[in-house]
DNA sequence: TATAATGTTTGAAC
DNA sequence: AGTTCAAACATTAT
């Protein structure tokens, strides 16, 4: 469910309850969610993958993981994690990691480095990614802190754009090309948005899934790389290995 | 039907 | 002490 552009669609969805006091909660999380009642929802935000609920003193964190998902003004056949209720309808979070943050919600996070953060910065990350040469850029670019936003198929799809080996090292990889990588997570992030909000984003996958290689028709490898062991789909003759 | 997968944290094991 | 790795949390498409 969730790479960044799936939190981006969350957070615009939710819009009609900005500033609307949460007036019920309730749900399975173990912390104490009857915190939230009676206040007043200042803001809905994202880092990357994080779903923020701002409040005035406290931030709620919402992470789906990997079978997160929501409910708006609808409910599933299941217990909710989290359930809010507003005058004006109800937001239902399902199998997902809930965590309080708190204060201002600033002092917890870098916009910069959200690839879809009207902060995002590609000088900083470029910075960060001097720091780990050693690193496979598989993992680099799955880093969130670095990349905040970019799960598994953005990876796959924007190595397979920029021609990167998913096991190169990054430290190895021409500055061109890595201020390429760099561009194309964020670019991709956006493409990936509308695609999503169409339902066609599987048909623009070029690499991530596929059995064959679009550019020269050989078979692509399907390997799971790298530290984070995340599969890779790529094409060994058309993605150069940097070492 | 069994498997694997758009993810991350935690803590045991080495 | 640093690293590596499995477990845990589930759900759903293939």
């Amino acid at each position: 469910m969730p790479e960044g552009p799936s939190i981006v669609i969350l957070k615009e969805a939710v819009k009609q309850f900005t500033g609307k006091k949460v007036i019920a909660v309730s749900g399975s999380s173990e912390l104490d969610i009857n915190r939230l009642k009676n206040l007043i929802v200042i803001d809905f935000k994202s880092w990357g993958k994080h779903f923020l609920i701002c409040f005035e003193n406290f931030t709620v964190k919402i992470h789906l993981l990997m079978f997160g998902t929501y409910r708006i003004n609808e409910r599933k056949d299941a217990t909710p994690r989290l359930s809010l209720h507003f005058d004006n309808g109800e937001l239902n979070f399902y199998t997902c990691s809930i965590k309080f943050l708190e204060g201002n919600i600033n002092v917890h996070y870098d916009w910069s480095a959200d690839v879809m953060n009207k902060n995002w910065d590609s000088k900083s990350a470029k910075k960060k990614l001097k720091t780990v040469p050693e690193q496979l850029i598989c993992d680099t670019i799955l880093d969130q802190n670095i990349f905040s936003g970019v799960g598994n198929i953005i990876k796959n799809e924007v190595l397979y754009k920029t021609h990167v080996h998913p096991e190169s090292l990054t430290g190895k990889i021409p500055q061109t090309i890595l201020n390429n990588i760099i561009k194309e997570c964020s670019k991709y992030s956006f493409q990936f948005l509308e695609w999503k909000k169409n339902d066609e984003l599987k048909d623009h996958w070029l690499a991530h899934t596929k059995r064959i290689c679009l550019i020269c028709n050989l078979p692509l490898i399907k390997k799971q790389t790298g530290l984070k062991k995340r599969r890779s789909f790529f094409c060994p003759n058309c993605q150069k290995l940097y070492l």
